[in-house]
DNA sequence: TTGAAAGCGCTAACAT
DNA sequence: ATGTTAGCGCTTTCAA
């Protein structure tokens, strides 16, 4: 159907070998025939064909439980522009926050990728089979399983930046705080929620039971998290959300429930919103280098594909608090 | 190094064509055997090798100018709610709205999909040669080539909408209309463009050509937009950007030069903003079915796929006008 | 139902 | 520099 590499040969009057090392950049006698034959053929290689030779795909698989979550799409761009240097392409894969999916997802990967930069949806012990069978170098995005000494992983300090949310709300005098997490069975969830209660145990402030609500990381937990905590009989005076997505839900419902922020509640959440700086008032967030991160694990990565064989690493960035608008101290501080 | 089938077949003690016959769900005798071989081995079949066989991947590409982007993240669930139970995987590709880059992915699809679901970059004429060569099926989303009698596509009636809000601005009185418009080579830019001209036209108010600045659909170039557009001499009193990323940088300029949305200049944009209900105030905008319009072009892909060989589909949803807080008569009708 | 054998399109020895 | 040949891992006739 479509011109294989014979069809060139015999326009071209020359033997498929030839044809090969013309296509992989070897020098040959008959270069401006066989341009013409493949030219006049319309022939294009055979991807699939040259993979299930050489063994290699010129490819790798980036799988995120969320494309469109913020903090991906930055990764994802990271990974692409260093990536795209070595001109492998790479194939974006959704799972979204399951792990059925991602396991499905990953099983389709197998033999078609050189490379994995996964963000597993779960730190589940059980890494995913396709992982295994694969036998190919997988670097670990913001997560890591909770067997986490197999893979190179880049994450942040989850802990360090929610603590850091946690003693400046203490500091501002609030008493009453509440957390909305993210699932403590994937990494950023469990980091951040204890990152968050230790912080605030440090600074001498306890996190009650009822002020903890475990989300999942999309919007919709946001807000159910947020009309959860406002209707407490105490209402708490601030409020931390574990991630971007969460936060927005969180916004919505307080909106809603015509919550002044910071006047009736202080506000931080984890990770930037897109448009966090058009919103009023502008939010306190913990943020990272998140294109960097990205980068980070492609470039891990590329060690790897080159044959770097030494021990996995694990790269830990930095957080910040970035304090703007969304925090004041509590009411009874304030009178 | 990694099992092949012929490993389980000596283990099951039968020939490599029983253990093919049994992948690919048929009766066969030694079903325990064979079960017990390949968990024994740790098998797993080559997609590569399966696919070089049978011609077919199960797989598509998803080919979009930015995955980032709200209404191609959202058209990208639509179509893999769609195709998820068609047991096809999904490989997503980015073009940064660049034909170079696009080039380059879809040559990197060839043969490696059974399908591509494209948003193409540019409306140029020159169909990428990759689409040609892969001779598979083809439905455009959203954006259609110049020459746009070959492939299947799902668009929206942008013509429409931008014309709706033209003709808003209009009746609210302003006739210092101004225009944050995308590539005029990119279907949804030129039709956005060409609909607001004639729709201010059809009210008896003209477009100045100063008022209109095109970007490129990208967040820098509506901050820059929006920045020229302030500075003229005789501002605008209303704005129309032509999408959604533009319009956050058009807003991002506007509060950095303290303008004031309504009372000193209306604003309207295309497609809704992530966050546009949380803003003060809450955006006008155009909007239309996103997860819809991918599922549809999804939908449009499966019957291709089935084997359906009629003439091309044009599919054209339609678009609405989202009044909301943004706009208002311009200062010297107030007055 | 099963096995033997051919072959998908390409690359990489090996020999010339 | 070029051609010959084997074979990557699988599916699918064709006979048995």
């Amino acid at each position: 159907m479509a011109p294989t590499i014979d069809d060139v040969a015999r326009v071209a009057g020359v033997s498929r070998a030839t044809i090969s090392r013309f296509l992989n950049g070897r020098r040959v006698r008959e270069r401006l025939a066989i341009e013409a034959a493949i030219a006049k053929t319309g022939f294009s290689p055979n991807h699939l064909a040259r993979s299930l030779k050489s063994g290699k795909t010129r490819s790798i698989g980036v799988v995120v439980p969320d494309v469109a979550n913020p903090f991906f799409a930055h990764a994802v761009r990271g990974i692409e522009v260093s990536l795209r240097e070595d001109r492998n392409n790479i194939f974006l894969c959704n799972t979204d926050e399951s792990a059925a999916r991602q396991e499905e997802v990953l099983d389709s990967l197998i033999g078609r990728v050189d490379a994995i930069i996964l963000a597993p949806a779960t730190e589940s012990t059980m890494v995913p089979r396709a992982l295994e069978v694969m036998r190919v170098p997988v670097v670990l995005l913001d997560r890591e399983f909770a067997d986490h000494s197999r893979y190179d992983s880049v994450l942040v300090d989850n802990e360090g930046g929610a603590a850091a949310a946690a003693r400046y709300l203490a500091q501002l005098g609030h008493r009453r705080i509440a957390i909305i997490s993210g699932p403590l069975t994937a990494t950023p969830g469990r980091t951040r929620h204890d990152g968050f209660l230790a912080g605030a145990e440090g600074a001498g402030v306890g996190i009650r039971p009822e002020y903890e609500y475990i989300g999942d990381f999309r919007e919709l937990s946001g807000y159910l998290g947020a009309k959860t905590l406002i209707a407490l009989p105490e209402p708490p005076t601030a409020l931390f959300v574990a991630n971007n997505l969460m936060a927005v839900g969180a916004l919505k419902a307080l909106r809603e429930a015509r919550v002044r922020i910071p006047d009736d509640l202080s506000f931080v959440s984890f990770d930037e919103l897109e448009l966090g700086e058009l919103l009023e008032p502008t939010l306190t967030t913990v943020t990272r280098p998140t294109v960097e991160q990205g980068a980070l694990a492609a470039s891990l990565l590329a060690d790897r594909l080159r044959g770097d064989v030494a021990a996995p690493r694990q790269c830990v960035l930095e957080t910040s608090l970035s304090v703007r608008e969304s925090c004041s101290p509590p009411a009874n501080v304030r009178a």
